[in-house]
DNA sequence: TATCTTAATCGTAATATTGCGATTAAAACA
DNA sequence: TGTTTTAATCGCAATATTACGATTAAGATA
């Protein structure tokens, strides 16, 4: 066990979880607050930025590219990330769709 | 090592980690559907919705209670858990000024 | 070509999460 | 009081995540 029961979940219910999952670290955080606050994605200056080591960094940034929050182009021997723009907005709307799904009621039990 | 390294981080970024963290399980997600879904919240019959063991879901549970999206109240010998509506909408607004702090730039480089 | 720079990947250790059987605690009920 | 119901907690096994040193791959540069 510690495995995740993915299968026995909806499709919508996992791929909120995973979106959740990616954003679920404040390194991650850190990497996406960088890439907002630069908009003109400078590359690697990430490891700068952060408390972690080059590997560590390199792995959330795959993290963060896997679910496709951030893209990267190659640029000499460089890499340069940014924000995807498209799925970004997807995740806004995917996360809002359930926050708003709740609309607060009298008759609540507590 | 395994352990994230919260005090390096800003304390807004380790709150939007810890808060994407809570529903970042699809059975945290169906019990929220679920807590949403029959809005006056009968109790543990979230066993018998969800495919996990008792245990788990109680696990689960507990889970959502830290991070302040649900409460629960006695009743009788049974507990009867709903969405808290103070936190759920701090959540909402905590995540959308994430998200919102990202406008797209035509001068990003990818 | 040899060296430097940049960032991915490998391997491994430490820790966290997920899941559940067994047990427990407390209230309801016979 | 003894039994049933409900849900928490304990203890453990399986797996996932986090972190980083060492290595590697690829382009830049001398």
């Amino acid at each position: 066990m510690g495995a995740t029961k993915t299968d026995h979940f909806t499709e919508r219910q996992n791929q909120l979880a995973t979106l959740a999952k990616a954003i679920a670290h404040p390194a991650r955080i850190a990497i996406l607050d960088y890439l907002i606050k630069v908009d003109s994605c400078i590359c690697g200056d990430i490891v700068n930025e952060l408390p972690l080591a080059q590997p560590t960094v390199s792995q959330h940034l795959k993290e963060l590219k896997n679910a496709g929050l951030i893209k990267g182009d190659i640029e000499g021997n460089a890499i340069c990330y940014c924000i995807d723009e498209n799925t970004w907005k997807q995740f806004q709307d995917i996360l809002n769709a359930f926050f708003n799904g709740y609309t607060p009621n009298a008759k609540s039990c507590c």
